[in-house]
DNA sequence: CGTTGTGAACTCATTCACAGCT
DNA sequence: AGCTGTGAATGAGTTCACAACG
């Protein structure tokens, strides 16, 4: 019963692989597909859009969690996940430009439900300074360094335009954040210890016009290629 | 090899390239990098953070446009990569849902900047309806069809809750939309031909939170409090 | 010169197919 | 029976290295 071998779930997981460990999260999560008993990989397979044998591979990576025969034990199943993300603690988060991104970030359930904190709000606008949001003041961006180091802030969203986005960066990571959520469009530049993730909407919405581009050819009739969107294995 | 029909770029691009392609056309608009002159496969490669040889070979596939010992021409670049992508012309979106989130995307000036026009906003709550919001009037989801079909509408943004997200798909779906972009944490099901790209925030920030734990390691708790030697989060 | 374009090698990711367990 | 775990095969994507060219 000792199961010492799952104690090495092999950090070496693909980012990609960890995007879809998170979506079957949310799917053991959510009622949906559930009968409260165990899962199998083609049940999660169906309710993301991937194949079977992607599933086992990925779960696979996080140590024998699966019963031969008969799935996935679904409490043991997110546990593990959560684990192996690092969402089975709290994460504490600033966000700084006060803007409506911020205000639907903050609002967001998925983000609380998910163990992540937001415990302050900064922006360099003097009016918005003072305001509540949600529950917190909006702080000036000069009290970034004391806030995140006492509050013990580990990540920083940044909902600020293009033009003050490395600044702010900056400021953040010289006060102790380990990662960045970016929804401005540059890249920003971080020391290598700083992990950041940037989140570009405009690409998204380009990305959509591609693929549907892609299927409507602009004049000529010009076949389809057969990769178009990673489907799932509809039947 | 010479004579090289510029209307055919060859279109099995992989998504991750048409990502890329994105990111290069952000960089020649900005002025950031450029003197207005060629730009070369290096100082792309560095305003966007991948190589050199990746900024080559995605160019290549868009035709011969660049000279050897010289550069890639930064207006013929980004006219190649606009017409790529399929945004060399203007795409109009509705958006459903008008949250803090749409309230967000009708500020965001790069969505406007690539051509992509929202003409439509829609909801669901009755208190909504009939406000106006960034110069559109909220209409009803009831209005959808009609709406779609005159205005010849081919995106649709949305931006609610996950348990009405599949039915408003379906409704703009059933509009004449070709394609969906869906901020619900739920995988849409579409009629094949319809596109849809997904971005789930939720799952932006666990990715963070995978990245940052992956460099500290999650630190058992029978460990004694030796805590880091790199940053110290205590202070 | 300097820089592109591209075969070839290489790494990473996914699917196949089936042995092995319950 | 049913379903997982995994070696092997396949495929996709990226980097190397250099020939080709202005």
């Amino acid at each position: 019963m000792s199961d010492e071998r799952q104690s090495d779930p092999d950090s070496r997981l693909s980012r990609a692989t960890a995007q879809r460990l998170s979506q079957y999260l949310r799917c053991l999560g959510s009622s949906g597909t559930r009968g409260s008993g165990p899962i199998s990989s083609e049940e999660l397979a169906l309710a993301v859009g991937v194949s079977a044998a992607q599933v086992r591979r990925d779960l696979a990576a996080l140590g024998h969690l699966g019963q031969r025969g008969v799935g996935y034990d679904t409490p043991a199943l997110e546990t593990a996940i959560r684990k192996t993300l690092g969402i089975d603690r709290e994460w504490r988060a600033v966000l700084v430009g006060v803007g409506n991104l911020a205000r639907a970030l903050l609002r967001y359930r998925g983000f609380r439900d998910q163990g992540f904190v937001i415990v302050g709000l900064f922006d360099s606008d003097p009016h918005k300074v003072g305001q509540p949001v949600e529950g917190l003041t909006v702080e000036p961006v000069s009290a970034i360094p004391t806030r995140v180091s006492t509050a013990r802030v580990e990540l920083g969203i940044l909902t600020v335009p293009s033009e003050p986005a490395q600044s702010v960066a900056d400021a953040l990571v010289a006060a102790g954040v380990k990662g960045l959520l970016n929804f401005a469009p540059v890249l920003l530049r971080t020391p290598p210890a700083v992990r950041v993730v940037t989140v570009d909407l405009a690409i998204q919405l380009e990305q959509l016009a591609f693929l549907v581009q892609l299927r409507d050819p602009p004049s000529a009739e010009k076949l389809v290629p057969e990769w178009v969107e990673k489907s799932p294995p509809t039947r």
